[in-house]
Order: structure tokens, then C-alpha cells, then sequence
DNA sequence: ATGACGATTTACT
DNA sequence: GTAAATCGTCATA
């Protein structure tokens, strides 16, 4: 045991963010976020898990962007209001899943969109979980595909629908650890247009997108709107 | 009851 | 580069 009460074990141990981690602004968020590690613990209890690459923050209801915007609350967005570290799961263009983290007081609609991970854990299960997701052989989806983009990264760990409104903070099987202590630095990251918001008007073009720079494991998009 | 529309991915020219 | 796939959700009637 050391002084605070911790418990010491052979190596770096991650610890689960906590409701505090979660309670701040969607930009602080996407930015933080980076270098987290999101983790999904299977039904056999075995891990599969990956280092958040690339976040998008979306702003509620001023934001035309967000599914928020003008305070609209529905059915399929209530989870977007609920108490920081709510999971905010939806199902788009009939066929994809997306996974945010909500963030900002109860009530408030703040959520940051986890748009890439870099494989860590149970690589070869995550493989296979995707592969069968997107009707593709395990051996044609390579790393770099795995996890580089909000759809693939859901096949790859397994996140549907029923995830959504659940609290990362207490879940058993999806949660967020904090590999990271620090926000990166400046110089290790970019920041873009989000994706996939024509709609959005003038939103359109705000930098609301995060990415680790160099990183070979970002959304696609990246490679052509910058390096 | 109906119709338009995606915070995407994939295959193909 | 462009386009198809595919369906739950929500606004309108």
C-alpha cells in the first residue's frame, strides 16, 4: 500500500476516468480525450481496447452541426443531456454506429464524437469483430483499418445501440482509461474541420476536430485536408 | 402513414 | 474522384 490509499502493482496501471474527467467543455474534452484509451470488456471478460487518435467536439444547441442544435431533445438524443460521462451511441445512414462522450453539466448537450483509435488490445478480436460487421474477410482488414473512423472503430469494439445512455464512469464493459495524465502538447496535435457536416452552415468550417499528428491511424479524411 | 435525411463506409470508374 | 448501400428517426400530414 502506499500513502494514498493506492494500490501498487508490477507496471504503469490505468486507472478509469473519472465524473471529474468528463466535466468540462466539449473542446477541453476532444483535447483531452487524446491519448485515453477506450476499452470494451467482451462477454468472455477478455479486453479489446484502443489509444483515442481523433475527436471531434460538438457544442449543442447553438452548434447547427450537432444533433442538439436549437435544443432539439428526442428520443435519440436524450442521452446527449444526461450527466457528464454518459455515452451518447447513435445509428446513422441505416447502417453505422457512432460513439461520443457527453460531457458538461446534466442537461447541457455537450459531446465529443471518438472518431479513431489506435489497435492496443485484442487486435486479433477486433479483427475478426469487424471483419463480420462489414461482411469482409478478417484478413483484408489491416490495422491501419481497424479503428480510423467512428463506424469501424463501434465494428472493431463491438458498440451498438444498447451502450447508449450508459455511464462510462461505473460500466463494466465500456469505459475510458486514462493512459495520459497531460493534455498533448500543441505541437502534437492538429486541429481540422469536423467531417461529414455540409449541413452545417457556418459551423462548417469552425476547427473543432483533434487528431494526434503523424498518427497512421486518423479517419482517412485526414490524409488530404492536412498532413 | 409517409417521406426525406443522415456526425459513414465501401466498392468502383 | 463518385456513388450506392440501408434503415431508424423525426417532422409533416
Amino acid at each position: 500500500m502506499t500513502g494514498n490509499g493506492q494500490a501498487r502493482s508490477p507496471g504503469p496501471r490505468a486507472d478509469r476516468c473519472t465524473r471529474r474527467f468528463f466535466d468540462t467543455d466539449s473542446v477541453s474534452l476532444a483535447k483531452r480525450l487524446l491519448g485515453q484509451t477506450l476499452v470494451r470488456v467482451l462477454d468472455d471478460r477478455s479486453r479489446v481496447a484502443g489509444i483515442i487518435v481523433e475527436t471531434e467536439a460538438y457544442l449543442g444547441a447553438p452548434d447547427r452541426a450537432s444533433h442538439a442544435f436549437g435544443g432539439r431533445r428526442t428520443a435519440r438524443n436524450e442521452a446527449m443531456y444526461g450527466p457528464p460521462g454518459t455515452a451518447y451511441v447513435y445509428f446513422t445512414y441505416g447502417m453505422h454506429y457512432c460513439f461520443n462522450a457527453v460531457c458538461g453539466p446534466e442537461g447541457v448537450p455537450l459531446a465529443v464524437l471518438v472518431r479513431a483509435l489506435e489497435p492496443v488490445e485484442g487486435i486479433e478480436r477486433m479483427r475478426r469483430m469487424r471483419a463480420e460487421a462489414s461482411g469482409r474477410e478478417p484478413g483484408s482488414v489491416t490495422d491501419s483499418d481497424l479503428c480510423s473512423g467512428p463506424g469501424k472503430l463501434c465494428q472493431a469494439l463491438g458498440i451498438g445501440r444498447h451502450f447508449t445512455g450508459i455511464d462510462l464512469v461505473s460500466h463494466p464493459s465500456l469505459f475510458i482509461e486514462r493512459t495520459r495524465a497531460r493534455v498533448l502538447h500543441e505541437e502534437q496535435m492538429s486541429n481540422t474541420p469536423r467531417i461529414g457536416i455540409p449541413f452545417a452552415g457556418g459551423w462548417v468550417s469552425r476547427r473543432l476536430r483533434w487528431f494526434m499528428k503523424e498518427n497512421p491511424h486518423v479517419s482517412r479524411s485526414v490524409s488530404r485536408a492536412k498532413r
